[in-house]
DNA sequence: CAATAAGTAAACCGATCGGTATACTTTACA
DNA sequence: TGTAAAGTATACCGATCGGTTTACTTATTG
């Protein structure tokens, strides 16, 4: 017997006393994400997730019917992290240049988080050996915030009036440009704090020489 | 052992007066690009490659000596029409716009092609699921031709001054936002000519209400 | 404190993979 | 036209995959 005091889900909070069935499934969970992230879906074994879970296989498959069944229970975790992110609201009380910054960085920081790589590597691995099985997220679904707070910044008369979800995806894909595609595609680290700062700032730059209203 | 002598492209589709090795070898490298695309590189396997060519196994190998060596050969004609883009060199007699136009349709024409975008998938799927051995392409490498053109811009004073590179990397990157990365990841079919030359005039419009000189 | 739910290790299954071996036929060219 | 090069079909190899089975031990709980 090894350790005891496995760490919980890399992706729900931490909770101290839980039963074992609940160490073990967290620690599978945890060993799939790492797993996904640098091997990629098809590379990760269910044979090494068990083994780095410190978990038998029949109990990895007790928790989990199959290597989707797996996956999707992850996917269906970091949709939830993307719900609870701040809410972002447009206010027109405050500066304009202040708040997308606000809205950028905690765009950044999520993209850029570990969970977030991870998943994207695995998905996106997965979605390219298996096409069909890959269309269960929305395009829409990341960028969904954002295109909100357009709307309500040009209603606001703040923004000039332009096709919101287009702004919103210019504005998210100028970073992700920066400080995502690059991670995932050549497995650069992510950008340091201080990195992302100057993509924050060059980014709204932008977006606010050609959107904002003068 | 590989090429003997072989001027014509691997990649466009086989010319009828060809010697049968030369006509087999286009026949795998035509049914590869496709299985990859379509399987990505894990999902395509060699068996399948060799039925779809209609070779037999041992004369897919006689060609290439590993499926490895088979996608790197095709990697490297990939390569090959990156250089050959037309040079898009500035010339400050000319409106700036319209050259920026230019460049961006030439660029878009390029990754929207179906040979870079099969390409594109399966590279992405070979270095989600071989991390160490995907970084034979320098991030660079597909952004060299609008750095150059910017730094020449900004030497015209043209454009402002600004980190060419971070420059050259917002343009094409708004560019991918729409016209690339949406069809890699979810299997969405290409931007039609039409739309294309919405993204175009969007992403210049942004572009030169950034830097232009004004 | 039993009963039972959940854990373990290890062998096993059928399928598929990248790649090779064998034995033979066709094509190309001096 | 004869021979070497390149083609074909097919079976095979060892490895690994996702997933199951067996026989047993450990935790949790009414």
């Amino acid at each position: 017997m090894q350790n005891k005091s496995k760490p919980q889900s890399v992706i729900s909070g931490a909770k101290p006393r839980e039963r074992l069935t609940d160490r073990k499934r967290a620690s599978i969970v945890q060993a799939a994400v790492e797993a996904f992230q640098q091997y990629g879906y098809f590379g990760a074994s269910m044979n090494a997730i068990a083994d780095a879970a410190s978990v038998s296989k029949r109990t990895l498959y007790n928790h989990f019917d199959s290597k989707e069944a797996l996956f999707d229970a992850i996917l269906e975790e970091l949709k939830v992290r993307v719900e609870q992110l701040p809410k972002c609201e447009f206010d027109d009380s405050r500066d304009l240049a202040e708040q997308l910054t606000e809205l950028a960085q905690s765009e950044i920081d999520f993209f850029t988080s570990e969970e977030v790589q991870a998943f994207s590597r695995a998905g996106l691995s997965r979605v390219l050996g298996e096409p069909d099985a890959g269309q269960q997220v929305d395009p829409r679904f990341f960028i969904r915030r954002v295109t909100t707070w357009m709307k309500k910044a040009q209603a606001s008369g703040c923004l000039l009036e332009a096709d919101a979800e287009f702004a919103a995806m210019q504005f998210v894909g100028l970073l992700r440009t920066f400080a995502f595609w690059p991670t995932i595609v050549h497995g650069e680290p992510p950008p340091s704090r201080r990195k992302r700062n100057q993509i924050v700032s060059h980014t709204v730059e932008m977006f606010l020489s050609r959107y904002a209203v003068n």
